[in-house]
RNA sequence: GUCCCCAUCGUCUAGCCCGGUCCAGGACAUCGGCCUUUCACGCCGACGACACCGGUUCAAAUCCGGUUGGGGACGCCA
């Protein structure tokens, strides 16, 4: 069987956003789990509007996501002979058709087509003055008036359209350049892609795309086009749904496989299975069970995931991954050792890597600071014995990890008749200045024994100056 | 306006093709409980949907038609 080709085609127009990404992972997907071939293509045929920062901030995104391809980058401004060829080809053949119509007579016509209830189509007005090439002339395809071109597509079946309804597109602009109709397909035929994976806001296109690719005598490809993503009011995602661009989720702390996960069940599911590593998603991947009806992107269950992720992956990599959000708070350095400790207890009460860092702050300062309500209800008069009394308790211990710690204070609360729970927020307090915590053992073991005796102290002298 | 697509819990979805096993399953979120030195994690439970109308059929979430709603396209943008 034939090797399977896919592509990924962004227009270098802005940043990688959620449903380019998404696409583009159904593309690597798709290629991957058939053993074929992943290739990027920058469509740049939009000179004004391409940015070569926009191509850097899209393959940095599909870096950090590591959806490597085989092939390209190619750009489309670097074809344009190829495009050139192609065009000749169709106007040999008489599929195409140079017009002088001016942009903005076309303009006028389509705004009175509108106003007049009619489909804002091309007229045809130069489809049989034979004209040739010239300044400020297009090139424009000639599109067969009746009939019917059916589209197979993987994921909605057949769809039927009246060739009527479309018109003679422009398929070269009056500076020469391609215009996206034309430049994909012959990019896609020249570049043999077997499967067109893209988002179904292309339907429309694909008819007057099979037109060129019948013109051209080219093998039509399959096509699969994937619903819509939303915001949370139905509309399509942007800018004013907030986080949109793939690396804003990056810098909120969010994990790559953890946005892949959320981004894969938009639109895909494999049963009632929710977690998927990439090997997984690889073996099981499939077009069949691609939905058909658009879905809303919300943060819920990405949050979900990537708590998930937090709490499965090495410490000793989370460690790397922490260090930039961790210099944003400006703490001082710490060994890996000692954050990987930090991050193996604080793991499981957070959703990114922002709010460890923010979460690790105790462990990383020297001096905390005390929550002031927590202060006033747990660092009272008299916990000052019990402070001292504990201070000379674990001043004596030789070792000093989760073990040995527990039945100190267990007795010393067994002796002073009093709960462990007593005891316990208090030093919790003195030890991380707040009252939500991970255990107190955990954080005594990797604070180790010098900084909780002087906490302690700390919080014991503070109370004594008061008094 | 014309053409095209879509329609199951708040959200992501399973089921629909091959009607009965579905008074519709899972996950997130929410709420309650258990665990517990706090907060989490974890575990248990609750809440919660087949858009509407009609048809076919012994039987419809599943098939057909229409309505409504949402989305897309109609560029010398991609």
């Amino acid at each position: 069987m034939q090797q399977v080709i896919t592509r990924f085609p962004p227009s270098p127009t802005g940043y990688l956003h959620i449903g380019g990404a998404r696409t583009s992972l159904f593309n690597w997907l798709f290629a991957r789990s058939r053993r074929g071939q992943f290739i990027l293509r920058i469509e740049d045929t939009d000179v004004e509007r391409s940015t070569e920062e926009s191509v850097k901030a899209i393959l940095d995104a599909m870096e950090w996501l590591e959806l490597g391809w085989d092939e390209g980058p190619y750009f489309q401004t670097k074809r344009l002979e190829v495009y050139r060829e192609y065009a000749e080809k169709l106007l040999k053949t008489g599929h195409a058709y140079w017009c002088e119509c001016s942009a903005r007579e076309l303009e006028q016509r389509r705004g009175t087509a509108l106003a007049e209830g009619r489909k804002p189509k091309y007229d045809g007005a130069c489809r049989s003055k034979a004209l040739g090439e010239g300044t400020n002339r297009v090139l424009r395809f000639r599109s067969p008036e009746s009939g019917t071109t059916v589209l197979n597509d993987i994921i909605k079946g057949p769809i039927e359209f009246e060739n009527s309804e479309l018109d003679d597109l422009v398929i070269v602009k009056s500076d020469g350049i391609p215009t996206y109709n034309f430049a994909v397909v012959v990019d896609d035929i020249t570049m043999g892609i077997t499967h067109v994976i893209r988002g179904d806001d292309h339907v429309n296109n694909t008819p007057r795309q099979i037109l060129i690719y019948r013109a051209l005598g080219a093998k039509l490809p399959e096509f699969g086009h994937v619903p819509m993503i939303h915001g949370e009011d139905r509309s399509p995602l942007s800018k004013r749904h907030g986080a949109t661009s793939v690396m804003e989720y990056k810098k909120m702390g969010f994990l790559p496989e953890a946005l892949l996960n959320c981004l894969v069940r938009l639109g895909w599911s494999h049963g009632d299975e929710e977690i998927f590593s990439r090997e997984e998603l690889i073996e099981k991947f499939s077009l069949e069970n691609v939905g058909k009806s658009p879905s809303i992107f919300t943060m819920e269950k990405l949050l979900w995931l990537n708590a998930h992720y937090i709490k499965e992956k090495r410490a000793e990599e989370l460690v790397e991954l922490l260090r930039p959000f961790a210099a944003a708070h400006n703490y001082p350095e710490k060994s890996d050792a000692f954050m990987a400790a930090a991050i193996r207890t604080l793991r499981p009460r957070v959703h990114t890597l922002v709010e460890m860092a923010e979460a690790m702050r105790f462990y990383m300062v020297e001096e905390i600071e005390f929550d002031p309500e927590a202060a006033a209800k747990f660092l009272t008069a008299e916990m000052v014995p019990v402070f001292s009394r504990l201070i000379s308790e674990l001043s004596a211990l030789a070792t000093f990890d989760e073990e040995t710690l527990e039945p100190v204070f267990r007795n010393t609360a067994q002796e002073l008749k009093v709960k462990l729970g007593k005891i316990a927020q208090p030093v919790r307090v003195a030890l991380t200045g707040g009252t939500k915590s991970p255990g107190l053992f955990e954080i005594m073991e990797v604070l180790g024994k010098d900084a909780v005796i002087e906490r302690l102290k700390r919080a014991r002298s503070g109370r004594a100056e008061e008094r």
